[in-house]
DNA sequence: AGAAACTTGACTAAATTGATCGAGATTATA
DNA sequence: TATAATCTCGATCAATTTAGTCAAGTTTCT
């Protein structure tokens, strides 16, 4: 399972948005050179986000974007699913449930998807228990240095 | 998470090798013919699947593939490893553990890249719980049709 | 009016994936 | 020993996907 750039650039283009989320927008200039993201690109992938519903965008020399939903109601396997497609169906083949009179390969391609299923599950299972507002949390954690002991303050 | 071509058709492969699991080998072209795989593409991944140590080969005329250790302790987790790359690394970035006096997109990937451990953990939890073997019975089970009830038998 | 920003859609380049090919090496067997 | 069948190895190719760029447009603030 790894991450397209795309989808890489779009979770941390949301989690400078969620790290000032309010009222005010925010430029793709700010977010591209504070992480480091090729504006050109940045624009469409937040054009894409925003046809996705997570983001809100405002025209004119004032402009920018702002998350258009709470970060606490984002969760990451929306993103993901929504960036990099769908997670779950991709079923190889479109054999239903019949289960009987497969060929051979059918009947490989079958048990292989079988397999299949439960691991797209595990990934939606832990995507989903994720929310863009945690991942602010955590790089909160991550920025703040170390500040709360062992600090010898004469 | 997607399999590829390639990966389906090396599960395939040794789905067939592992359902007559026996000293015998087994030529490529029935495999080909049985699982439906252009043959000479099945050759290039036998030849990685031998690389990497589940089959054998036997060269000449009553030549062919046989796997090279039992069903029951070939895991999925191993056969997918080996050749679609590993599953777990791919950090994106090549951040250690220090988690301080990171810029924003550092932290930012840092973040991300914690989450998408889990997903790499749940997806090898799944896989490494399932062996050649298991994948053999189910498609036993899915080719052998009703046969035990129901039938009215006069 | 003009500058600053988002919008849109087309476009290009590089990487990956799926697949094919030819020539070689090995081995059973007639 | 000749030969046909089979695996082996490396190159090559075409299609797709991915990453990124660009130009011309629209909107809005001042």
């Amino acid at each position: 399972m790894k991450l397209s750039q795309r989808g890489e650039y779009a979770i941390q283009a949301l989690l400078v948005l969620g790290m000032n989320h309010g009222p005010e927008v925010i430029r793709i200039k700010d977010i591209a050179k504070q992480q480091n993201i090729p504006r050109r690109f940045l624009e469409q992938i937040l054009n894409d986000l925003k046809s996705g519903g997570f983001v809100q965008s405002r025209r004119g020399v004032a402009g920018g974007y702002r998350l258009e939903r709470v970060p606490e109601e984002i969760s990451l396997s929306e993103i993901i699913r929504h960036i990099e497609g769908p997670i779950e169906s991709s079923a190889s083949s479109n054999i239903g449930d019949k289960k009987r009179n497969l060929c051979s390969d059918e009947a490989a391609k079958y048990a292989i998807n079988f397999v299949m299923q439960d691991v797209r599950s595990a990934i939606v299972g832990v995507l989903e228990a994720v929310t863009l507002s945690d991942l602010c949390r955590r790089v909160l954690e991550t920025q703040r240095p170390i500040e709360n002991s062992s600090d010898y303050i004469i």
